[in-house]
DNA sequence: ATATATTAGCGTAAAATATACGCATTGTAT
DNA sequence: ATACAATGCGTATATTTTACGCTAATATAT
């Protein structure tokens, strides 16, 4: 059998700041779609995993590094590459705003972030990839505790409040949310306190992952 | 860039008769793990889609014409096949009873039902992918309407309640899966019964796409 | 200094859903 | 006829979700 597909890997990134969603992108420096943005992602090579290669190639292109990282889809037609067949796993990943700042000093040019709402012209078939992995982290968010990936170690209870209404682009009720979210009893309460701006003082909370998978074992789900 | 990563699709088709669940596996020809059970699949042409591949594979390997088919995961790690890199988009299907008989009576010898609780060893990382693939079956019945893509067109309501029963693997109160199943108003109550043995005859039912996707549309979303 | 705005945090009542069953109905088997 | 088996409907109770009032702590304006 002869075969000459090509396999590569891409990855939608998420960062949250300033109560809004953006999506890591890069600009193509060569052909096909050459001086275009993109999804980063690159071709796999021989002897490493998927994960591997979405890793290395966010590393290259973007000097990030990921924080949570899933498979996505494998998108697969036979005419979404204009030159070769490439077959391409998309994968998304979340990151906190400390590499935030990091990848954007890095090379401002080639790799930029985009609020979700205004995304520019995209190359392939990544506007379907990227819609589909918001698609995804929208109802992940619910059932998975992955919101806490894209906040600092330590928050005050209103990020993540405002993080979930920023995701699920609608309002949330602060005080359900607050009742549900920590009658998971996956949130440590710390003895410190945050003071941005006016208002009082918020205490700080930070996530327990240990306590997480200890619930998750005993057959208790996370669900907001 | 040189790359000698091979792509193939593999699908996990379940079928479900005498309320158990069931898995097509074929007995492999060649090496690797020749004479060993195996998910139906093989390697993408260069001209085909994903998709197109896990039908071809599905028809040539046991005959079987698919009912509802799902891209599950793909597997990359570089250690699952012995000899090369291949790396293994994988499917999970579901068929109806009638294509059921027609596949057991191709080739008897290479392709065959398993119960899922009376699996075979299985070749490459294929256990893997089938635990997978019930966890998705388990996960999605309970948010998409795919139970139905397992049975006749036209069901008695007891049917559809083992089905259940059988893929999740626990009891289910009849009265009140009734109850929230019929509250979906996705089901067509026909003029028809049926009667099976002793016992009260049961009313025959049918699954409304039509209505399904209206509803979707909605916003109203299948949950039971 | 005092008032006012602003964010944090607690609690409670009502509505909607889920769960647990009781029981009548309609057929077949003996 | 009578027993049995499966279908189909209803109701009471527990649990969860939703809506929203109110107090607390701090910054800022007057």
């Amino acid at each position: 059998m002869q075969q000459s597909i090509k396999l590569s890997v891409d990855a939608v990134v998420f960062g949250y700041e300033s109560e809004t969603i953006s999506v890591l992108l890069i600009r193509r420096k060569y052909d096909p779609f050459k001086g275009k943005w993109a999804i980063p992602g690159g071709f796999v090579l021989d002897s490493e995993s998927l994960e591997e290669a979405v890793e290395r190639e966010l590393k290259e292109e973007t000097g990030i590094k990921i924080n949570y990282l899933e498979q996505l889809y494998t998108f697969g037609n036979p005419e979404r590459d204009p030159r070769n067949r490439v077959v391409s796993v998309a994968y998304f990943g979340l990151i906190k705003p400390s590499a935030f700042k990091l990848a954007a000093s890095t090379d401002a040019e080639e790799a930029q972030w985009f609020t979700i709402n205004k995304l520019p012209e995209l190359s392939f078939d990544h506007a379907e990839i990227l819609k589909l992995a918001i698609t995804r982290l929208q109802a992940k968010i619910t059932y998975e505790p992955i919101g806490f990936e894209l906040l600092d170690t330590k928050f005050p209870f209103s990020d993540l409040e405002k993080l979930y209404a920023a995701v699920l682009g609608r309002e949330i009720d602060r005080r359900n949310f607050r009742k549900k979210m920590l009658g998971l009893n996956v949130l440590d309460e710390l003895d410190e306190k945050v003071s941005k701006g006016s208002g009082r003082p918020a205490n700080l909370f930070m996530f327990n992952k240990n306590r997480y998978f200890k619930l998750k074992k005993e057959g208790i789900i996370f669900e907001i």
